[in-house]
DNA sequence: GCTACCCATCGACGATTGTCAATGTGTCTG
DNA sequence: CAGACACATTGACAATCGTCGATGGGTAGC
């Protein structure tokens, strides 16, 4: 359903411009724009659909190992993954496991479901 | 459904990865991180929920309106979702009006869709 | 203790991005 | 024709990004 209010185009002036309304919340743009940014990484993109489709959370040593990108890089991606609220760590001896966060908000899942 | 064969994680030993498997072709990667980098920017973000509810295409002036950004910023998002393959454009007269494609891969409307 | 391993952080680098002013192209009106 | 308007393109700029090597802090095994 369209809520901006829409001149016809036939009927339309020169200098004259009729602004669509705005209908999310600037907050929810924020949220939203912050977890597509996380996402819009290839290397993270794949990350997060592994993660997704995981059984048992997984170490950040195999993910060295899947993408052949170095253990830092690997480390800044997971960092950023875990600053856009969408995975969480978990320390077991000399590993570190990383797994989706499981109260990730309705409009993150819907978003992660929709990768495929 | 998990099929990354994990070792159960006591079983880690030192020195030992096993590397999940990737799952994604790489063609359906690029693609998806094209359009997720397009609407990684709030405004592309907005313009794209406002196209996305719109009755009718909205013309590049309205959204220079609406964002309070200059004309060269508006027309470069613009560009921006057209290379996404998110967006065409039709010209009448002076002005220019978008509105999403309409052939859209599947992926691409569940993304869009799951943006609220 | 010492060594090996895993990980996070830091510093640096080139590449990309979002923004604007200036300019160019095209379309309408007078 | 000349002028005004809408849009795209270009060039420039600071900011952010992805990547790596180097470093430091932990943890396990010898």
């Amino acid at each position: 359903m369209a809520t901006s209010e829409l001149i016809p185009m036939a009927d339309r002036e020169r200098g004259v411009c009729c602004a669509p309304v705005r209908r999310l919340r600037e907050s929810k743009v924020a949220l939203m724009s912050g977890v597509l940014k996380a996402l819009a990484d290839p290397t993270r993109l794949e990350m997060v659909t592994i993660l997704k489709d995981a059984a048992e959370p997984v170490c950040v040593c195999d993910f060295v190992a899947t993408f052949g990108l170095s253990q830092p890089t690997v480390s800044h991606h997971m960092a950023r993954l875990r600053e856009a609220g969408l995975v969480e760590s978990e320390k077991r001896g000399i590993w570190a496991f990383y797994r989706l966060r499981r109260d990730l908000p309705a409009v993150t899942r819907r978003l992660i479901e929709a990768l495929g």
